[in-house]
RNA sequence: GACUUGGUAGCUCAGUUGGUAGAGCAUCUCCCUUUUAAGGAGAGGGUCCUGGGUUCGAGCCCCAGCCAAGUCACCA
């Protein structure tokens, strides 16, 4: 393993703190007993207390010192004194392990009291301290300075790979997660308040269904079946309202093996909930609630930036059928009309539409580029066309059309809910429906699950189900514009390994091991390879410590090292 | 999948027509007992993403590839 200068170093301070027997990464429980954000709140001078974290920044003064040390909460600056710490003659401790063995990024942990320093900064005036864990790897170490930051972190590759240094370095990033966390522990309050039970549904499924998107597929050794990721659960909360239960809802790890992009991952996280003898119009007064809720509980307002705009989630919620938004931002009424005239209206407005098109994808393609982008607060957008929803109930009033929503902020789905179907035999008509699609070549068509039929054959009762994504939510709770912000670990291309030895090195490699120490220039013509092949070649060998060249009279030679 | 941009020290980044690889911080050595990104002096540290090509000579030019970001396409 090829180590830095840096590294170096610090395997041998490793080396070191072990002959003056300290051990670098010692068993026992380290007593603490303050974070750094209790120290700071309650703070009294004079108090005795226990801390332990990282050491993030040293400034030695010649006999006294100041660092910072950073815990879960935050910082506290220590006060590293010679005298206080070493009380006798010796002042080993002091001179040799804080100055010189203990480095940024170590854990340590300090005894010491609190005081004010001069400059008015809380600061613990360290008595003792304890090596808790060595790094052998240098941090990157922003500083900052009046709001600006220098030396940030901020490869989004490098952060992505390595996201335990991104939360060490960049307190920002787990500020995110942690909203992330409370955005979803405010949903499971408002569920549960409603007395829904939290549920975990399989996620490996036989038959991937509730959704259209093209699966992740897995084989089961011992049943010899293909198995496949769940690309939704919502079959199998269905199959539970079905057995009995009146709300159900889970937080779902959802698998499409699907384009990557910045606000698409292979993995994401859905929050699904189906509660019975409801309706699509309940589920929108609810989700207006709980998204005010949400907000509220993260920012202490309704009102939350994103985009540089301001998202208002007080509800309620403007509610418009899709044909509606059609009409009113490109003037064509499509209602009850036929797919030829719908295709016509497409053209006039330059959306592209091809004949297997049907009505279903033209409506959402001509939402999708003329109305979607203006639905920046809040929109319950409405009554989708039966032909995109094989999922939803027929809508009670408006024949072809459905009863399903989807809630946009900022021009984006953020919900997709409706009533759900419940009628088995046109269930089974709809799934044939798809089934005909995919043999058209569609393959994100959706397959025939025949024990759900079975069960809305035993009955479901009515159901109104939703589901919202919460990657995207916390995104837009969090004004972050990337998915991979919003996910400690976003899916990334395996890391390569270097190889050892590159073909030109081995072929000079080969040639040397028979002949042990050769003039350069008959080497160089015997490999026979070009000039930037052989250069390469050979300062390679060299840096690996495995050839030496040499000059004696003159004469280059190079040596097979031992 | 297409296009654009990028990959140089631990981190952030310069690098001129192609002519001995640089800065700041970090590291190491020495001095300094209340400092607020950066006290003083000195030193070390490089697979310039990889492989090929052109050239007397490539971080730079050409070809192929890898990785990432962004835009678009596809897709919820």
């Amino acid at each position: 393993m090829q180590l830095s200068e840096q590294e170096i170093i610090r395997r041998k301070k490793l080396d070191d703190l072990r002959a003056m027997g300290i051990d670098p990464y010692p068993a026992d429980l380290y007593p603490v007993s303050h974070t750094s954000k209790q120290l700071k709140e309650d703070f009294e001078e004079g108090k005795k207390v226990i801390v332990a974290g990282r050491l993030m920044s040293v400034k030695v003064q010649g006999k006294a010192s100041f660092a910072s040390l950073q815990d879960s909460e935050g910082r506290i600056q220590l006060y590293f004194n010679r005298d206080e710490i070493c009380p006798g003659e010796d002042k080993t401790k002091y001179n040799d392990v804080f100055k010189k063995l203990l480095d940024f990024g170590d854990f340590i942990g300090v005894e010491g009291e609190l005081f004010t320093t001069k400059v008015g900064e809380k600061t613990i005036m360290v008595k003792d301290f304890s090596m808790l864990s060595k790094a052998l790897r240098p941090l990157p170490l922003p500083k900052e300075k009046d709001g600006v930051i220098y030396d940030a972190f901020t490869d989004p590759e490098q952060r992505y790979r390595m996201r335990y240094v991104d939360l060490v370095v960049n307190p920002k990033v787990k500020d995110v997660f942690v909203k992330r966390t409370k955005i979803m522990s405010t949903i499971r309050d408002f569920y549960n308040d409603m007395e829904f039970l939290e549920v975990e549904t399989p996620i490996l499924q036989s038959i991937p269904g509730g959704a259209a998107a093209r699966p992740f597929v897995t084989h089961h050794n011992a049943l010899n079946i293909p198995l496949y990721l769940r690309i939704a659960n919502e079959l199998y909360l269905k199959r539970l309202i079905v057995g009995g239960f009146d709300g159900v809802y889970e937080f779902a790890k959802d698998f499409r093996n699907e384009g990557m992009d910045r606000t698409h991952n292979p993995e994401f996280t859905v929050m699904e909930m189906y509660a019975a003898y409801k309706d699509y119009n309940w589920m929108m007064d609810t989700t207006e609630k709980l998204l005010e809720k949400v907000a509220m509980n993260l920012h202490g307002t309704s009102e939350v930036e994103l985009d540089g705009k301001i998202i208002n989630y007080k509800a309620p919620y403007k509610r418009i059928g899709i044909l509606d938004a059609i009409k009113e931002h490109t003037g064509h009424d499509l209602y009850g009309k036929s797919e030829d005239e719908i295709r016509e209206a497409c053209k006039a407005e330059g959306v592209e539409v091809d004949n297997t098109m049907g009505i279903g994808k033209m409506i959402d393609e001509l939402f999708g580029e003329k109305c979607e982008h203006h639905y920046v607060q809040p929109t319950f957008i409405i009554d989708y066309p039966v032909e995109m929803s094989p999922l939803t109930k027929k809508h009670r009033s408006k024949p072809g059309l459905t009863e399903r929503f989807e809630l946009l902020v900022n021009g984006k789905e953020l919900a997709n809910a409706y009533s759900e179907l419940n009628d088995p035999i046109d269930q089974r008509e709809r799934f044939e429906d798809q089934l005909k699609l995919s043999e058209k070549g569609d393959d994100e068509a959706m397959f025939i699950d025949h024990d759900f039929l079975r069960a809305l054959e035993y009955g479901m009762p009515p159901t109104s189900g939703i589901g919202i994504g919460i990657d995207r939510l916390t995104m837009f709770m969090t004004n972050t514009a990337s998915i991979q912000d919003v996910l400690f670990f976003p899916q990334m291309k395996p890391e390569r390994k270097h190889v050892e030895l590159s073909e030109n090195e081995k072929a000079i490699f080969e040639i040397l091991k028979k002949e042990k120490n050769i003039q350069l220039t008959s080497l160089k013509e015997t490999v026979g390879l070009s000039n930037k092949g052989w250069d390469k070649g050979i300062k390679g060998l060299t840096k690996h410590g495995l050839v030496k060249v040499a000059k004696v009279d003159d004469i280059l030679m190079v040596e097979l090292q031992d």
